[in-house]
DNA sequence: ACAATAGTGTCTATCAGACAGTATTCA
DNA sequence: TGAATACTGTCTGATAGACACTATTGT
């Protein structure tokens, strides 16, 4: 099978974002409302077609800043303002109706933003909890969704999405991502009881967070709040593996 | 940035494998010498053109039963023959001198093979240890391997892919993977010995495998070897994860 | 003082790492 | 009986999980 480049298939070669946030103690996803055949009117995960001499990374970056203003990259020296990595490649050929579509999909992890819709056009745009937008309907609570799935095969790779972030904050420093670049123990804490859906020991949590070199730098700041003992600041450190991880419950 | 298939970039994509095994105690992929421009002569990953009603996976299993006859599905009920898994997706602008392609990077997970070429073309192909085919010839020993680097970026997918092994084994039972149907515990950490390029204590890791369950199931039989006790030969259990981990040394 | 949140100390069970000895085969 | 390989037992240090107390703020 040598490659013969004058007689290919044509594909379309698409990003798709896994968007990932943590919301009011609920993990939220990224989704925008689809204004035009097929799935018209369906929430779908953002996205849109690679340039013609665009990198992979560099398509899903731009996408990123169009949807939310979100930098990936660093602009000017500045920390980079959420992560992004390569998710998964989808490729089935009727996953699109029209043609034949590759859609490479980007994970993003990014703090709670200020402003829901910052940039990008005027289509109608939200932060949904991840829960409501499966299509099972798992949520954590009784109460069942009453939602149309999203479009395409995107509940399949926001599922991808969510297990990836889920399973990466265990043996990664990334859960920071999810945090502006200065946050309290407990706001971490919180980060990962929010991903994972599970309740973590606090005492046991600052233990493991504190005694991993790299892992915290204390910025020497305190929070200032109402009723409570001031919390210290932290920001990530330069650690990115955690050995030994940290474990999720979930037994 | 609404879909627009009527005016979209022209790619070709393509299927890359990363097809690994263990043979005489070292990790070795599988390459093929690629017979025209460019980099003709020089020694490359299998792979080639998704078709056009063809699912990614499905490509990737084609050009492994051409390439080695192995089989990554069940045929007929028949146990795997091989572990197959999506690495990533490699699309610079530039990777291909002759056009854009994207690559949808697989790696493949394999015992031992009999014959080196069982089906496939003429071409040459060869197992060779990963160590010998990195560019920057960090191999084990001091020997550098003096050999023209992978056509293309697939230095890097090669790279990427025996990362992803090393890591995987480490929470996952797909070492099993690179055994026969039926193995010893000594075989097995003898996987984990070449693909980490460590050496582990004999004892602790009879301890850990066996006593991981759904790990190994014994299969009654033993091996008839020449001036030694026989082994109690094993089978993969119906675990895949490993909770907790199987920890790499590297410290 | 009281509420509210942040942080610390201790015990225990589990497990990885280190190490030495016993068991079963063939020549 | 000796060589070669397979397997088992035990100690120790590190750590996760469970749990209760002290510390520092605002009201």
């Amino acid at each position: 099978m040598p490659y013969d480049p004058s007689a290919f298939p044509p594909f379309a070669v698409t990003v798709d974002l896994v968007v990932l946030t943590v919301r009011k103690h609920a993990l939220c996803a990224l989704v925008v409302r689809r204004g035009e055949p097929p799935y018209q009117g369906r929430w779908a995960l953002p996205g849109g077609f690679v340039r013609a001499e665009e990198d992979l990374e560099t398509a899903a970056a731009r996408e990123l800043t169009e949807e939310t203003g979100l930098r990936s990259q660093h602009p000017e020296g500045q920390p980079t303002e959420a992560h992004l990595e390569q998710l998964a490649t989808y490729g089935a050929p009727q996953r699109d109706p029209r043609m034949r579509v590759v859609s490479v999909a980007h994970l993003v992890l990014a703090p709670d933003l200020p402003a829901p819709t910052p940039g990008g056009d005027a289509r109608s745009v939200r932060w949904a909890p991840v829960d409501s937008l499966f299509d099972g309907s798992d949520g954590a609570d009784g109460r069942e969704a009453e939602q149309a799935p999203l479009a395409f095969d995107h509940d399949r790779i926001l599922r991808d999405g969510v297990e990836r972030a889920r399973s990466k904050i265990e043996y990664s420093s990334l859960a920071t991502a999810f945090c502006p670049p200065e946050f309290t123990v407990g706001e971490l804490r919180r980060v990962y009881e929010a991903v994972w859906g599970v309740a973590l020991d606090p005492r046991n949590f600052h233990r493991k967070v504190t005694g991993t070199p790299g892992f915290l730098v204390p910025t020497g700041g305190t929070t200032t709040r109402q009723g409570g003992r001031p919390a210290q600041l932290f920001r990530a450190g330069g650690a990115t593996l955690l050995n030994p991880p940290m474990l999720r419950p979930e037994v």
